[in-house]
DNA sequence: CAGTGGTCTAGACCACAGT
DNA sequence: CTGTGGTCTAGACCACTGG
């Protein structure tokens, strides 16, 4: 931990390519055998913060590309300098539908917090996401006590969804979603109904409409680097 | 590497939880080190198959929740047990406009390859692809050498891709492409426009439509495990 | 040639699990 | 208590790089 952290600081804001320390520098510095430093290093080459090249030495590494990640609405639009606000339009207990509690590995009936929000970008509605959660996982939830980000709030508990499972559709706008969105019937829409992970238990299980004119879905998919 | 495929082999399809050989036993049967045996089995503790339990042993790993892939969509839609037909609407040189120019690092106007493709699964068309590639990356192909898959026939070069960059939009089917599509105007339709890279080369370029009501985009995110 | 990372040896002590 | 993985030592030889 200590040869470890000691060369995670000194190479701290290097450009890539810029060599560490030998590794038996590092052994004749700490006093220390060079398996103990090699597992310094190891743990910073699969981190991705260093790159070892045989007979030459041990660099920084090029920042890798890395697939998108797991993030609730609130945060991908901060990443996109975008604050969303939310709006409560329903938050009551329900009884699962067969849908919902399939999802959420529940039995049909059983109870359930259904919680309707219309999420807006600088002002102007552009999604409404219907999310169903487990009973007593959010406590307080219907009592007003309404958080502004899902996922903060079950990354409070320590329950930050790390998988997610979604299945993303197009269609027009219908019902009482349009005028919700401010379009007009028969206006495009993105669909997304999710799944979400945390601990291998379901967390989440919502189904969000986009407008289409104010959302586009960004994806990165391959494997890091 | 012995002591690896050895261990890799005894447990090839034992179920998850089954006990692997203790890191001791191995080092007896091998004649070896046990910091060799370490790093035998670490390299099958990183690819997932095994998991280390302290105090208690290591053991067959139950197989990890993997995220999406970068495939192509011959294989997507073959993994859900459909087969994709491609019919050739228009193979030719063009001059890249300003979009493809700056998605495939080009200057505008420097000569690129448009293909453009009907697909259908199972004899219905759902999807209308094209894809713009720099020039000479798929020789023969403006001769009439079309491959069914170009993600396949990339891989064929050693430039199988292994990171995309996705746009998804909702919209509704206009001009020429709803004819192509079966659709009426105003029907809704996902469009994605793709950016495919391997080997740190931007390989492929494309803008897909698919019919909102035979193509559902499926996606999982998260970190394997 | 000297220096690098890659790999290996033959021990050792520790914390923890299960009996 | 024994057996497990986690960590460490103080060396060693190898293949490879660059000057």
């Amino acid at each position: 931990m200590q040869v470890r952290e000691y060369v995670r600081a000194l190479v701290a804001g290097d450009s890539p390519g810029t060599p560490a320390p030998s590794e038996r520098e590092l052994v004749t510095r700490f006093g220390v055998a060079r398996m103990t430093v090699r597992q310094a290093m190891d743990a910073l080459v699969v981190e991705g913060l260093l790159e070892r090249i045989p007979g030459r030495g041990t660099f920084v590494a090029r920042p890798r590309r890395s697939p998108s990640t797991v993030v609730g609405l609130t945060e991908e639009m901060a990443r996109r300098g975008v604050t969303v606000e939310s709006q409560t339009l329903l938050a009551r207990r329900e009884h699962a539908g067969p849908g919902v509690a399939r999802a959420l590995g529940l039995h049909e009936g059983d109870s359930v917090v259904h919680w309707r929000r219309l999420r807006r970008a600088e002002t102007e509605p552009f999604c409404v996401e219907d999310v169903y959660l487990e009973e007593g996982l959010l406590p307080g939830l219907l009592d007003g006590l309404l958080p502004s980000s899902l996922y903060a709030q079950l990354a409070h508990q320590g329950l930050r969804p790390t998988w997610v499972e979604d299945a993303v559709t197009a269609d027009v706008a219908a019902g009482e979603e349009a005028g919700m969105l401010g379009l007009s019937h028969g206006a495009p829409v993105l669909r997304r109904q999710r799944r979400a992970l945390a601990c291998d238990r379901v967390v989440e299980v919502s189904r969000s409409v986009f407008r289409a004119d104010r959302y586009t879905l960004r994806l990165q998919l391959g494997r890091a680097g």
